[in-house]
DNA sequence: CTATGATCATCC
DNA sequence: GGATGATCATAG
């Protein structure tokens, strides 16, 4: 079962085909000068809100920040992820990719077809920006991907993940998981840090680029 | 405190 | 340079 509450879905909720109508005459455009449009806070005390270019493509979309750990659009997911130019001059993903949060009950009893990780990759909009420096002065919007967990190998391959982290916590408690389990998916640190330890899933680099569709092409 | 949005810092 | 573990801002 899903401990999770089932999320309200506001009647706002825009599929991802019109998200990608409102983003894709951004595509080009410098993230960082939409940020400061918004008001959406990059540095602060010296220090960096990590998240800045997720919350304003979600601004761009007319989306409510909340914490909800359910796909953020009712049926679909937004991600944002930097890329970065190669010694070939090709992008490549710089970033794994947080996915959502491991509650180590909830992932040692619920199968993967009711997982919120399930939940999350089963539809995707992965919006990828131009890394060109940790100031982020300037970041572009450069690609968008859809993507969704459905082709056989690689729901089979996430799945396997999953249950590589059920069965570790189940055998040895959440402490015993570490970044390189997990073929596509891993599980890792993510927290406020200062002494908490909690987990989530993260999608592989690799992963990323596959559901961006960069190849050597780009 | 836990979730969201993620990337930074460090070690190999 | 890549991968793992740690951490930042914000909101309920």
């Amino acid at each position: 079962m899903n401990a999770g509450p089932a999320r309200h879905v506001p009647a706002k909720d825009i599929t991802r085909e019109q998200a990608i109508a409102i983003l894709k005459p951004s595509l080009g455009k410098d993230l960082r000068a939409i940020a400061e449009q918004y008001g959406v806070t990059v540095w602060k005390n010296g220090r960096k809100n990590k998240g800045w270019a997720g919350m304003t493509v979600e601004q761009m979309l007319g989306h409510p920040q909340d914490a909800a750990q359910a796909p953020d659009f009712g049926t679909w997911e937004l991600k944002v992820v930097p890329i970065v130019r190669n010694a070939q001059g090709h992008w490549q993903v710089k970033e794994t990719m947080a996915i959502t949060m491991i509650d180590p009950k909830n992932v040692a009893e619920t199968p993967f077809e009711h997982s919120h990780l399930l939940d999350k990759l089963r539809a995707l909009l992965v919006c990828a920006r131009e890394w060109k420096s940790d100031r982020d002065d300037e970041s572009r919007l450069v690609k968008l991907g859809a993507f969704d967990l459905a082709d056989g190998e690689t729901f089979r391959q996430v799945q396997a993940d999953y249950e590589t982290v059920q069965r570790t916590i189940r055998a040895d408690g959440a402490k015993a998981l570490t970044g390189w389990m997990g073929h596509l998916v891993q599980p890792r640190t993510k927290g406020p840090g200062h002494g908490v330890h909690t987990h989530a899933f993260y999608a592989r680099t690799s992963f990323v680029a596959r559901m961006l569709k960069l190849t050597d092409a780009d």
